[in-house]
Formats: structure tokens, C-alpha cells, sequence
DNA sequence: GCCAACGTTGGC
DNA sequence: GCCAACGTTGGC
């Protein structure tokens, strides 16, 4: 199948591209979701080897960060059965587990494009993270959408 | 800190 | 199943 194409949000004061590319093997588990859309896109959608926009959220100056790429398949998330976490759901269980994670490797910082570039682009119009009120922390990415962004990237670093 | 937008919850 | 209330996200 296609590689699929992903942006993932991440406040950088908790996980920014930096923290992840001194992570063990530049990997980190993508715990913490707990959006049924967004978990149904790391359940049924990625695949490893799949590309992600990495993005910094709710900080000075959103927009993409990194490139990254999905590490694994998606499989439970460990910290809905931790109490002491505050992503801990009591409702869920080891037998019949509601919410997965895949691992995310960084590849690469980027120059910062920002959100207002983003916005500025006119082949970007249509990004799911570009829609009014949009609060997704995963969105798809279409193959378009990638290469305009990872053309400039390359172009100016 | 404000607030728009949207998801979730829970009473009915 | 409806929908009001509430909580969260995230840019500004």
C-alpha cells in the first residue's frame, strides 16, 4: 500500500522535535491521545514507514517543526491503565483497551514554517489543520500537501 | 486571559 | 435520540 501522509500536534513544552530526536532511537511513544478520531486514524490508517509533519502547538510560534515518520503499529496506550497518569481512563481495560498509540521517530528538525505561511500558501488552503476551529492533534496529509511543504524544506533547510 | 469552535456527558 | 451544559483545544 501508498505511504500515508500524517501532521501530528505537539505542545513543545511536553514534546517538542528536539526531546524526540534525544529520545531513544529519535523514537517516542504517541501516547496521550484520547480523540476518537484521532486514535482511529493511528488505529486503522498508519502505517509504519508513513511521513509526519511534526507540529508545535499552543506555543509562540505554532507551525511545523520536524519531519517524522510513523515507527510502529498502532497498539495500546500504556498510560490509560496508569492511575498516577493523567491520561490514566478507568473506564478502559488490558482486556478490551479503548485507545492505541503507534512510536514516532523523529528525522530531522526543519526551519519553523509557520502557521501564518501555512496559511499564506495557496496550495495549502485546503490542510485539515488549516480548517476554521479545527482541534485535531492528528490530521491527514495529502501527498500534494507534502511535497509543497517538504519541497520548501529542502529548498530552505 | 479571552474566546471561538467543537467534543463529550448526561438528563430527559 | 435530543440538546443544554460543560470541558478542552489552541490561536491570538
Amino acid at each position: 500500500m501508498a505511504k500515508n501522509y500524517w501532521l501530528m500536534k505537539s505542545e513543545p513544552d511536553e514534546c517538542s522535535i528536539d526531546d524526540v530526536l534525544a529520545a531513544p532511537r529519535q523514537t517516542v511513544p504517541w501516547t496521550g491521545v484520547r480523540n476518537y478520531q484521532a486514535r482511529n486514524f493511528m488505529r486503522d490508517a498508519m502505517k509504519p514507514g508513513d511521513g509526519v509533519l511534526f507540529y508545535h502547538s499552543s506555543c509562540a510560534e505554532p507551525g511545523i517543526a520536524g519531519i517524522a515518520t510513523v515507527a510502529s503499529r498502532p497498539y495500546p496506550d500504556a498510560t490509560q491503565f496508569d492511575r498516577d497518569s493523567e491520561y490514566y481512563d478507568p473506564a478502559s481495560t488490558p482486556e478490551n483497551p479503548r485507545w492505541v498509540n503507534v512510536d514516532v521517530r523523529a528525522v530531522r528538525r526543519t526551519q519553523l514554517i509557520t502557521l501564518a505561511q501555512l496559511r499564506a500558501t495557496p496550495q495549502l488552503t485546503e490542510m485539515a489543520v488549516l480548517r476554521r476551529g479545527n482541534r485535531l492533534s492528528i490530521t491527514p496529509v495529502t501527498a500534494g500537501q507534502w511535497r509543497c511543504i517538504t519541497t520548501r524544506l529542502v529548498r530552505d533547510g
